[in-house]
RNA sequence: GCGUCGGUACUCAAGUGGUCAACGAGGGCAGACUGUAAAUCUGCUGACCUUAGGUCUUCGGAAGUUCGAAUCUUCCCCGGCGCACCA
């Protein structure tokens, strides 16, 4: 029981606010307590980023809290400045519907959504969009533009002559009045936003008077503290298929192995370590752990099954270098032209793509190990490989 | 409102009349190497073609000057900075 506590403030927590220490006599005191998680609806899918809250959540649902995920389909109108270099281009309505369609989904395979002790979805469109411009200047009267201007962000884009909008100012204060809104005790995020949860800390003490408590979780990065962004394009997607998931994992930098361990699995801390000192002397290879790491991470999001599949694909596809089980299969009449039949199914971007493929020697016919080096080549029924990733099977 | 500087490909960022499809960096793709990698090295990275070449479309938008414009002119749109305005 005191294991698991120290687990739930410990584990993948970059800090806590005000104090690990008021924390725990929150926790102490045996009540329920409310937390939430603010998702913005930006792009349809949620990614491994978004996973460790969650996942840190789930913990908390666990021991018996009140969970909620708060969608911001208001706020996400506008877009989180957090890490931009420049304004964001708002997005409407319609692409933010579309976005958190599938959220849900991605999320319940972490977080229950049903039971007692169900986790709430919630969206701030509900109370934010309510708003009368007065109401969004009596609460614009509890912050300080000093304040918003603490922000590195802002700061550093003001330093460089670039635009600064007041419809993003009022961005950490939305997401602080969320706060207020849904009364909440607690909030989990990523350390990256720290700014707009302790935003909604001060609010909640000058609007009720209440201590909220912030726990932010750390960062996926290397052991360079090199942050593992989704532009990295490795990033792994909740939706993602168990596949993909696992060559993505094996593609990540060794430096990652541990602290992926850390916030992503339910390994526990004392085999971490372990593998930590096993690395360190050189008695493991880390793609072995990597690979462990993929199982882990893919039993989560999926399930065990499908953890085990994939692993097989994997040692299958690129270790014994053969072709994945399940490969794209496409119709093509006998005299069409291979690069017709790519382009159509947009496997290649553009016939110059297909040109350039074809002088650097990427595209092969599996069976018989055959390049081809034709533009005109016509599309044989067979299994080709471009490049190291993509295999597509023609039929005729 | 006035003045001034600026808006360049996925991102950052050079270029200021022809040698510009546009230097460089990041990203992406491919090849070599490997542990599947990462790092490193090499090549490619607007499109289309009969491919050491050609054609077309791109440098905020529109019109113009010119044999020729990303580069010059005019107008417009959008930003930064300074000044003014502060009823």
């Amino acid at each position: 029981m005191e294991n698991k506590q120290e687990e739930l403030l410990k584990r993948g927590i970059s800090a806590i606010y005000p104090s690990v220490e008021f924390l725990e006599s929150k926790l102490k005191s045996g009540k329920k307590l409310t937390l939430y998680l603010g998702i913005d609806p930006t792009g349809p899918t949620l990614h491994l980023g978004h996973f460790i809250p969650i996942k840190k959540m789930a913990e908390f649902q666990k021991a018996g809290h009140q969970i909620i995920i708060l969608i911001g389909d208001f706020t996400a109108m506008i877009g989180d400045p957090t890490d931009k270099k420049s304004t964001r281009q708002p997005l409407n309505r319609k692409q933010i519907l579309n976005n958190l369609k599938d959220y849900k989904k991605q999320i319940s395979t972490t977080l229950s959504f049903k039971g007692k002790n169900k986790a709430k979805i919630k969206f701030n469109s509900k109370w934010l969009g309510k708003m009368k411009f007065e109401d969004v200047l009596s609460l614009a009267s509890n912050m300080t533009v000093q304040q918003m201007l603490e922000r590195d962000m802002f700061k550093k884009r003001m330093e460089d002559g670039r635009p600064v909008s007041i419809h993003e100012f009022l961005y950490p204060l939305m997401q602080a009045y969320d706060s207020v809104v849904m009364d909440v005790d607690g909030e989990i995020g990523g350390n990256d936003q720290t700014f707009n949860m302790l935003c909604g800390r001060d609010l909640m003490k000058t609007l009720k008077n209440k201590e909220k408590f912030v726990i932010t979780t750390k960062l996926l990065e290397d052991n360079q503290g090199q942050k593992m962004g989704k532009t990295e394009g490795n990033m792994v997607a909740l939706s993602d298929s168990p596949d993909e998931m696992f060559g993505k994992i094996m593609s990540w930098s060794d430096g990652l192995i541990i602290s992926s361990f850390e916030l992503c699995t339910n390994v526990p801390m004392s085999e971490i370590n372990q593998f930590t000192k096993l690395l360190e002397q050189g008695e493991i290879n880390p793609r072995d752990l990597k690979m462990r790491l993929a199982k882990e991470i893919i039993t989560i999001i999926h399930n065990e099954n499908k953890a085990k599949v994939a692993e097989q694909n994997f040692i299958k596809t690129f270790q014994k270098k053969e072709v994945p089980d399940q490969i794209k299969k496409v119709k093509a009449g006998v005299n069409d032209l291979l690069i017709d039949v790519l382009l159509n199914n947009k496997v290649i971007q553009s016939k110059t793509e297909f040109r350039r493929l074809i002088n650097e020697g990427a595209i092969s016919i599996i069976d018989k190990e055959e390049k081809i080096t034709q533009i005109d080549e016509l599309a044989r029924p067979a299994v080709y490989r471009i490049g190291k990733k993509r295999f597509i099977q023609i039929e005729n």
